[in-house]
RNA sequence: CGGGGCGUAGCGUAGAGGCUAGCGCGCCUGCUUUGGGAGCAGGAGACCGGGAGUUCGAAUCUCCCCGCCCCGACCA
């Protein structure tokens, strides 16, 4: 039984100055958790209550599911990172640090390495396989900036399983085991979540997938369709390809003097403004416009080539989808010496006419999808103070490929229905993802087949924040006054509150919560003497207990007072039959 | 890394050259109070982020440093 009068428990009456998301704001307010540096918080008595009950539920789904759980250190040495090249390509992201005698070791940003090292280490034949193994264990990476409390730290929690197959039909499957263990543990935490698709089709369109918890304060932008159950991080969403249009009727392409225009609203305002360019059933707008941007982007090799995107002008390249589709190449603007060495792109009125393969400069042009054959612009012209218009995809030139960077706005076409997408944050709480043989092959892990030949294992990586998702479920379930906790991950069951000057509620109150307890309930019982009822109900939805029992002045009647904390609903009941009907309550 | 804001008691804050650094919450003592963050009285608690400087005098002005928060960049 927790007892207030001696629970290692300060609530603040007023929010703490730092902390800005609801989560944060309440799990500190209510006692749960106290920071000690940027991102790096230590847990409280009632903050390590629900933290270890969110750790349980995990584990024991996992468990369920038949994965096995091991236990790595997150002190690590240095050599298996190099081996893979994390040791370099995590970044200043890695925690690193050295030993007496200079030797580089890490804390474990993820580990990969390390089971994959592991199940080198053990196994050798196809028999062994399939295998899950996991581990629940304390993460570093040193975020560049930590945010949002417990959501985003540089220390925290993760729930992180990697299967090993020996085919990609074994790992699909060991993917579902996960995704469907993934459903039940998130359904019982209580969470409320959606399954995104996070990679475009290149890697396969079910290769992974995040599970978001949706509230206003997640760093995670998604879309849902609004009529099928399509869903997709903005990043993975595939913009559907429209039919080539007729463009039989559309005159021929013709340059015009479009002085100062350098920019897409310049260009619009100068062609509305131009009663012989004006269209005549609607004014221009951006998205008539073809906006040509030219990246640099450093290869693996090291070497910078120009690449060029052309997309609609009311549309932005999204930085995140542009580095993830290059991938390994790194891109970066294009900029003035870079343009000094190309002088056949003229800044601001870069077009069609200077890019792609078929062009003397040769520099790479690809286009977002919606650019297809038939589609009508006005473009660049290749001259400072030109446009072209009527500029004709498939007829006056023809792109070398397409790529899909571009901002994914609200009413964008869902790609598997056609209706219109709606955008929405979310707090990613977990990710399943098929790795594939990238680890194990840098790291030799291969087993014997049936037909005595080595092959390499394939895997698969799956992860839960288990710190975060104790932010995430406080972000999605509390009110003004406190917290919410769903039944299961709750500190207690019942927050019984004993009021009065008198002993007499105080003496029934203690009698009562040894009597819940003997049936089973967790209580959290407010025994403070001398402390206004004011104090302990508003303590009581700080804390955010689901029943709260209160123990007053309808004691001398024989009752007392019942209160769900989501609803408010309070119920009287008699107290002699207040074991029975809690422990129904409490289900 | 870029932009913005801020460091004063455990928490929230006032003080912008001049008395012993003020207030609220919390904490301690006593009395009163006990169904929605009680009242009165008394008390403890502060190297005003650090250093250097200007000045008769610095929390307050100047310079340097350190740290924190927010937005962005970045990022499982």
């Amino acid at each position: 039984m927790l007892r207030m009068s001696t629970l290692f428990l300060r609530t603040l009456r007023e929010d703490p100055a730092d902390a800005e998301v609801p989560s944060h704001r309440l799990l500190v307010r209510a006692g749960y958790v106290r920071r000690i540096a940027p991102g790096v918080f230590s847990w409280l008595p009632l903050g390590y209550l629900v933290y270890r009950n969110i750790e349980n539920i995990i584990r024991d789904e996992m468990d369920r599911a038949g994965f096995q759980e091991v236990h790595f250190p997150s002190l690590l040495p240095r050599e298996p990172y190099e081996l893979t090249g994390r040791w370099t390509e995590y970044g200043d992201t890695l925690f690193r640090l050295q030993d007496r005698r200079k030797g580089d070791y890490l804390l474990g940003p993820t580990h990969e390495e390390m089971f994959t090292l592991l199940v080198k280490g053990e196994y050798s034949s196809y028999k062994d396989l399939p295998l899950v193994i996991y581990q629940i264990q304390t993460k570093f990476r040193d975020e560049a900036r930590p945010r949002a409390g417990i959501l985003r730290g540089r220390e925290f929690v993760m729930k992180d399983s990697y299967s090993f197959d020996i085919d990609d039909a074994g790992l699909e499957q060991s993917y579902q085991r996960h995704r469907d263990a993934y459903i039940d543990t998130f359904t019982r935490l209580g969470m409320q979540f959606v399954i995104v698709s996070a990679m475009s089709g290149a890697m396969g369109g079910s290769a992974s997938e995040e599970f978001l918890a949706p509230t206003e304060v997640g760093e995670d932008t998604f879309v849902r369709c609004t009529t099928c159950d399509y869903a997709a991080n903005v990043e993975a969403v595939v913009t559907p390809k429209p039919a080539p249009l007729d463009y039989s009727l559309v005159s021929a392409a013709h340059v015009e003097k479009t002085p100062d225009t350098p920019t897409i609203a310049a260009l619009v305002e100068h062609s509305n403004e131009r009663a012989d360019l004006a269209r005549s059933d609607r004014p221009w707008t951006a998205a008539d416009t073809l906006k040509n941007i030219v990246f640099m982007v450093k290869g693996p090799d090291g070497v910078e080539s120009p690449l060029a995107v052309g997309l609609p002008g009311d549309r932005e390249v999204d930085t995140k989808r542009l580095e993830a589709v290059l991938q390994p190449g790194v891109p970066r603007p294009f900029e003035e010496p870079d343009f000094a060495k190309h002088p056949t792109l003229m800044k601001g009125y870069i077009g069609p006419g200077a890019l792609g393969a078929a062009n003397s400069s040769g520099i790479r042009y690809l286009v977002d999808p919606r650019i297809v054959t038939g589609t009508r612009w006005v473009t660049g012209a290749d001259a400072t103070g030109t446009h072209v218009y009527d500029l004709v995809a498939g007829r006056d030139f023809t792109p070398d490929g397409v790529i899909e960077v571009a901002e994914v706005l609200a009413g964008d076409s869902c790609p598997k229905c056609g209706s219109g997408l709606a955008l929405a944050r979310g707090i990613e709480v977990g990710h399943i993802f098929q790795l594939g043989r990238k680890y194990a092959q840098a790291l030799g892990l291969k087993v014997l087949d049936e037909n005595g030949q080595l092959v390499t294992v394939t895997m698969g990586s799956y992860g839960i924040g288990v710190s975060r998702a104790v932010a995430a479920v406080a972000e999605q379930s509390h009110d003004e006054n406190g917290l919410i906790w769903p039944r299961e991950v709750a500190p207690a069951d019942v927050h019984l509150i004993a009021t009065g000057r008198e002993d007499a509620p105080f003496a029934a109150a203690e009698l009562l919560a040894g009597e819940l307890e003997e049936a089973g309930l967790r209580v959290l019982y407010d025994d403070r003497r001398g402390v206004s009822p004011g104090v302990k109900f508003n303590d009581s939805e700080l804390i955010g207990v689901p029943t709260i029992v209160v123990v007053g002045k309808r004691l001398v009647e024989g009752f007392i007072e019942v209160k769900d904390r989501r609803t408010g609903e309070r119920t009287d009941i008699a107290i002699a039959e207040a074991v029975p009907a809690l422990l129904e309550v409490c289900e």
